[in-house]
DNA sequence: ATAGGGTTAG
């Protein structure tokens, strides 16, 4: 009943139930063009002018919290120019949306700049937030830093989405000196993203042993890992050719019931792989239920460091007749 | 008025 609202209906109803029907319609979308059709029957309610720009707000949320690509952040931004007086809300979502590998320029750390220059509306957390993702994501270090000196000037710094953001930042771009001061200033604070974001720096610029301490302190702290954190420690024993460790964490994995997902598989073939069990590779190969680009491809660099060419080629064959 | 951090191969 409620998604038959017609156009005459519309104009009067009152403005919390228009939204609320807003609400329900953006919320069925699973995917951008599910959005966009949205968005074409909303026009077509002609709604009276506040409960657009709320309608443009929620569908660009939306947008901005859905896989992040090329299309969604152009989407994005026409959905913003569509908006009169954007609000801090509407200016968060649209940097949010531009954080896309396939977006290499730093366009959501240049929106940021442009809502600073303009003196309203103002950054909050989530704004400072969402920009250190878009320079996590790119990476770019330069774009991060000034944000880190910025959020510190407005006194956003204390919130711990910025502060994971910046130790993310840090982490991403291997300045893991600075990735641990704001690690260790966050002290009490220290939740699962940002253990799994250290761990994982330390991991990513083969200081192993350090992430491995790490993974034990986080333990002691009584924070639990989950499957996110465990790909950066079997990332580590994987670049530290360490079978038994490797092995052990493993065991740790299953006996806390640690979902073993697409990344999770991958990382422990790649382990497997480079630790010398090429037949572990393989049996954790063949207990996944999907696969991507990045598990094939390890599984097949794994069997070809092993002098494998043949199991390499078949399985790059079984890949390519899946593709298709 | 509405929303949010972390993951892997070569």
């Amino acid at each position: 009943m409620h998604h038959q609202l017609k156009p005459p209906e519309a104009a009067t109803l009152p403005r919390h139930l228009l939204e609320a029907h807003v609400v329900w319609l953006v919320r069925q979308c699973r995917s951008l063009r599910a959005l966009r059709g949205a968005h074409a029957r909303l026009l077509r309610l002609r709604l009276p002018r506040l409960t657009h720009a709320f309608a443009l707000s929620k569908l660009l949320a939306s947008c901005a919290a859905s896989a992040p690509t090329a299309a969604a952040a152009s989407y994005a931004r026409s959905l913003f120019d569509q908006i009169p007086e954007p609000t801090a809300f509407c200016y968060n979502s649209l940097i949010r949306a531009l954080a896309t590998p396939s977006n290499p320029t730093a366009d959501a750390f240049l929106l940021y700049r442009r809502m600073l220059r303009a003196g309203s509306p103002s950054p909050n957390s989530f704004t400072v937030a969402f920009a250190l993702k878009a320079c996590a994501t790119v990476p770019a270090l330069g774009e991060g830093r000034q944000l880190h000196s910025q959020a510190f000037r407005q006194g956003l710094e204390p919130s711990p989405y910025v502060q994971t953001g910046l130790l993310n930042l840090y982490a991403r771009c291997e300045e893991v000196a600075l990735a641990k001061s704001v690690f260790d200033g966050m002290a009490e604070d220290r939740n699962l993203v940002a253990w799994s974001s250290m761990i994982g720096g330390y991991s990513r610029v083969g200081m192993v042993n350090e992430a491995l301490d790490l993974f034990r302190d986080m333990q002691a702290a009584g924070v639990n890992p989950d499957e996110v954190t465990m790909v950066s420690v079997i990332s580590a024993c994987a670049k530290a050719g360490a079978l038994d460790l490797g092995r052990s964490v493993h065991a740790f994995i299953d006996r806390k019931g640690i979902t073993v997902d697409l990344e999770l598989s991958t990382a422990l073939i790649d382990m497997y792989a480079k630790c010398g069990l090429i037949e572990r590779a393989r049996l954790v190969f063949d207990a996944m239920v999907e696969r991507d680009t990045k598990a094939w491809s390890a599984m097949i660099v794994g069997l070809a460091m092993h002098g494998l060419a043949e199991d390499a080629l078949a399985i790059f064959s079984r890949m390519l007749q899946l593709k298709d």
